[in-house]
DNA sequence: GATCTGACCACCG
DNA sequence: CCGGTGGCCAGAT
């Protein structure tokens, strides 16, 4: 995915997302000027080239779990990836989002 | 170019 | 908190 793309707002929110803390979907789009598009973003990151700056682990869902289609261990990868910034998470694998969700 | 699909969300129950 | 519903929009087919 080129830098250039139309996606370019949503990666210049997520790369101001601090180290050990997270953001949800809508709230990417909110702050990208685009509100009720939280779709954009999962397209926008599933675009994402393996190789970017974008901090995309630190986005997840709205009820603080982590989002991903079918394929299994990307998704414990994104894991491993908030953990080791001093994201803890609860049983049921999810972020508590009250305590680590971005403002 | 019409249709389907999806790293989603707000709203309701 | 969970499940279903409707809506939005860019890619893939």
């Amino acid at each position: 995915m080129p830098e250039n793309s139309r996606y370019r707002r949503f990666y210049k929110v997520v790369e101001s997302i601090p180290e050990g803390r997270v953001a949800t979907y809508g709230q990417v789009a909110q702050l990208a000027g685009k509100p009720g598009r939280a779709r954009l973003v999962g397209h926008a990151l599933s675009s994402l080239e393996e190789e970017s700056d974008v901090p995309w682990h630190r986005v997840i869902n709205a009820r603080g779990e982590i989002s991903r289609r079918g394929l299994g261990d990307s998704e414990h990868y994104q894991r491993v990836l908030l953990e080791s910034e001093g994201v803890v998470f609860t049983e049921g694998g999810r972020v508590n989002l009250v305590r680590y969700q971005w403002r």
